[in-house]
DNA sequence: TTATCTGCAAATCCTTTGCACCTGC
DNA sequence: GCAGGTGCAAAGGATTTGCAGATAA
C-alpha cells in the first residue's frame, strides 16, 4: 500500500530481468527525492556530487527505465532540454510557468479537463493524453519589476 | 487593410534595414502558402523544388526572421522537430492532434481560455501566453483499427 | 559601392550508441 | 560465470555559425 517509488523501480526492474545497480539506485533516488521538473543535465549534476564517476550516458539510460516503468514521465518546457516529473502523489496535472525566474507550479482543473473532452468529440477525436502549458509571470517576478 | 503577409514581412525588413532577397521572398512564400505546421526540413523540401541551391542554413535564417516579424510561431509536436506556424487570420487556437496519422486539427474554445486565466489568477501568475495539445485519436484512424 | 546575404561546411548542443571492461545475481 | 551494466568517447540529428564570395539598395 505505501510502497516508495524505489521499491516499484525495482520491482520493475525484477520483472524484466534488469539488476538494481548502484548507479541505478542512486539516479533514481536523487531524481525521486528531486523537486520540480529536472533535466537530464540537473540530475546530472547531483548524481555526480555522490558519485563522480557517473556520466550522462548512465542518467539517460536510468531516466529511460524510469519513463518505461511509468516513474518518470517525460516533458518539455521550450528551453532546449528534455524534463523529467517525478512520480506525484496528486494525478494528472498542468503547469503555470514563469518566463521570467523559470518556476513551475502544477494545478489541476477538472472544469478545464472535461472541456477539453468536449471539444475533442466535436472533432470526432477521442484523447488519451494532453498538455497545458500557461506561460507569464508568478506574482514576485511581477512584483519585483523588469 | 488587405495587407499581406508578404507586404508586413517586406516592411518589416525595411524596418530594420534588412533586404528582401529572392531567398528570402521564396521562402515566405513557401510558408505563408504551406498548410499545416510545417518544420524547417518540410519547408526546405518544397523551397529547393523552386530553387535548389537555397540551403538549410537560409531558410533557418529566415524562419527566424519571420517569427521576429510576428508571421510564424514557434511550436513543437514532440517529434524532435520545431514546427512553425503561418499566420492565420482566426486568433489564438489550440491543437489536437493524431497519434496514429499525425493530423493536426486547430480549435478555440473561450470557455477554457477564460478557466486557464482564472487558474493562473488563483496562483498570482499573469499568463501572456499558453500552449494546449491534445494528443488522441482521429476518427478515421480510430475506424481504420489499430 | 558596401553593408548585408548566401551557401557551404564545420561547429554546437543535447542525446544516443559502440565497445571493452566491470559486476549483480 | 555470464548476461547485463557502466564509462568513455565517438556518433547522431537538428539547428547555428564562420567565412569567402555574391548581391540588393
Amino acid at each position: 500500500m505505501t510502497e516508495t517509488p524505489m521499491h516499484r523501480f525495482s520491482e520493475f526492474l525484477a520483472g524484466r530481468q534488469l539488476r538494481l545497480t548502484e548507479q541505478r539506485r542512486l539516479i533514481a533516488e536523487v531524481f525521486f527525492r528531486a523537486g520540480g521538473h529536472p533535466s537530464a543535465e540537473e540530475i546530472t549534476r547531483e548524481v555526480k556530487a555522490a558519485n563522480a564517476a557517473i556520466g550522462f550516458a548512465t542518467v539517460y539510460r536510468t531516466l529511460k527505465l524510469l519513463t518505461e516503468a511509468s516513474l518518470a514521465k517525460g516533458m518539455s518546457i521550450g528551453d532546449g532540454f528534455s524534463r523529467y516529473e517525478p512520480p506525484s502523489r496528486r494525478g494528472h496535472h498542468d503547469h503555470l510557468i514563469c518566463r521570467a525566474c523559470g518556476r513551475i507550479v502544477e494545478f489541476e482543473n477538472d472544469q478545464i479537463e472535461s472541456l477539453q473532452d468536449k471539444v475533442a468529440r466535436q472533432h470526432g477525436f477521442t484523447v488519451t493524453d494532453h498538455k497545458l502549458e500557461l506561460y507569464g509571470l508568478c506574482g514576485a517576478c511581477r512584483a519585483g519589476g523588469s
